[in-house]
DNA sequence: TAGATTGTTAATCGATTAACAATC
DNA sequence: TAGATTGTTAATCGATTAACAATC
C-alpha cells in the first residue's frame, strides 16, 4: 500500500497547466460565471481543449458531456488536488533585498501561503524587525520551526550559501523548497525542490534577439498577436 | 534570405540546458580547467553526455573526438550563441519591493546585464532615488529609452498593471520582456517574453506534498540523494 | 430530436537516449 | 596501436493532438 496518492503520475507539464486552470477558474468564479467548457477555456488560455480534458482526466471526471464544467466544482476539486485547500506556512532564508521583498509581498492575497519566519546568518540583521517579523538566526531554524510549523522553505541567499540553507531547511522538517539562488541544490528524495532562476530566463531571452520575426516597419500601426508569444 | 540566424530551431529545453552548460563552463574556466568531456559534464550537471552532445550539435562542432572540449573555446562559442557577448541594458517597470530588490541585485556580477532605469506610475515615488537610479514616470519610458537604450524590460508591477507595462515597453522599442507578475502578457511576434511565476512554482510544490517517497524514520541519519530531486 | 461537449483511445509529434562509425 | 570521445543516426519514450463514441 503506497503512501503516494493514487493519481501521482500526471506529467509535470500537466501540473503547471493545472495551476493555470486554477487561476482561470478563480477569475470565472469571481465574475459569477457558473459553467465553462474546455473550448471556452481554450480561448482564454491558449491551451487546446483536448489538452485540458486530457490533463483533467489524470485526476477524474469533472464535467458533463454536452454541458461542460461547473466552475465552482472544478475549482474546488483542482484546489484539493493541488493541496491548496489548507494553509501552507513558509520560512525565508536570507533577509537581503530579495528576502525582504518576498517577506513583504502583498500578492499572496487570500492564497493558501503565509510567510511565518525569516532567517539570516548576519548578526547585524538578526533581531531586527522586517515587516512584522523578527529576523532570526538561521542556525536556530530547526528549533524555531518546531513552533513555526513551516512546511515550505524559500531560499533567497547568495548562490554560495544556497546549499547550506537547503540543508538547514531539511533539518528543520521542511518538505518543499523554492530556490531563488542560481544553481541547483541537492535535497533528499522526500523533499520537493524547484528553482526560480531569473538570470537563466534573461539568458534565454537573449538567445531570441534577432531570431524572431522582424519588427513591423515604423509608422505602421500594429495589432498585438492574439496568443502570448512565449517562444515555443 | 531570413533575418533569423541559420540555427534558430533548437528545442526550448536545449536553450535552458545551454544556460546550465555555460554556468558550468564558467566555473571550470575560473578553476583553470583546460579541457572537459561530455561525460565529465554529465557528472557535474546530471545531464546525460549524449544529451549534451546532441544539444551542442544544433549549433556546430565544438569538440575533438578522443579529447573532449577546450573549456575556454566552448565557453566563448556558447556565449556568442546566447548573445551574451555584448552588454544588455534592462529597464524595470515597478519600484515596489520586487522592483527595488531587482534594481539593487548584486548578483549580476560581471554578467552582460545592467539595469539602466526604473519606472513607476506613482507620483509619490517618481523623482526619488533608488540605489543610484532616479525613479522615472512610466509614461515617459518611450522617450527616456531613446537615450537609455535598453533592449530588455523587466515587469515588477502588480498583476493588473502587467499588460499596460508590457505595452509601454513594446512602444519603447524593447524586444525582450521578463514578467514577474502572475499571468500572461500579450506581445507582438517580434518581442520575446518569458514569465517568472513564483506563485505557480509554490503551487506546483504543494502538489508533491505526500506524493514523494516518505521521509526516513527520525534518528536514522540520511545521505543526501546524489541527484537534485527536482520532481520529474 | 439535434447540437454540444465530455472522457478516452489512437495517431502524431518531438525530445531523449542508445548505439556506433569516425577520429584523435 | 589501444583507449577515449566526438558527432550523428536510429530507437525509444513520453507528451500533445485528433478523432469519436457516449451522453447530456
Amino acid at each position: 500500500m503506497s503512501v503516494a496518492s493514487e493519481h501521482a503520475k500526471a506529467p509535470e507539464p500537466t501540473l503547471a497547466r493545472l495551476s493555470r486552470y486554477l487561476r482561470c477558474l478563480r477569475q470565472l468564479a469571481e465574475a459569477g460565471v457558473k459553467t465553462v467548457s474546455s473550448k471556452q477555456m481554450e480561448e482564454k488560455l491558449g491551451v487546446l481543449s483536448a489538452q485540458i480534458r486530457k490533463d483533467l482526466s489524470y485526476f477524474g471526471e469533472f464535467g458533463r458531456p454536452g454541458i461542460g464544467y461547473e466552475v465552482q466544482h472544478l475549482l474546488d476539486r483542482l484546489t484539493e488536488i493541488m493541496q491548496l485547500d489548507r494553509e501552507h506556512r513558509a520560512v525565508i532564508a536570507g533577509a537581503g533585498n530579495l528576502g525582504s521583498a518576498l517577506a513583504g509581498y502583498t500578492g499572496f492575497g487570500k492564497s493558501s501561503f503565509r510567510i511565518v519566519g525569516i532567517f539570516d546568518n548576519n548578526f547585524g540583521k538578526i533581531g531586527r524587525m522586517l515587516w512584522n517579523l523578527e529576523i532570526l538566526d538561521i542556525n536556530q531554524m530547526p528549533e524555531m520551526n518546531q513552533t513555526l510549523g513551516a512546511d515550505i522553505g524559500i531560499i533567497a541567499v547568495p548562490a554560495e550559501a544556497a546549499q547550506q540553507a537547503a540543508d538547514v531547511m531539511v533539518q528543520s522538517g521542511i518538505r518543499a523548497i523554492l530556490n531563488f539562488a542560481p544553481g541547483r541544490i541537492v535535497v533528499p528524495a522526500h523533499v520537493a525542490a524547484r528553482n526560480v532562476d531569473f538570470l537563466r530566463e534573461l539568458e534565454i531571452l537573449c538567445y531570441y534577439f534577432d531570431r524572431l520575426l522582424p519588427p513591423p516597419l515604423a509608422g505602421q500601426a500594429e495589432e498585438c498577436a492574439p496568443e502570448p508569444s512565449e517562444p515555443k
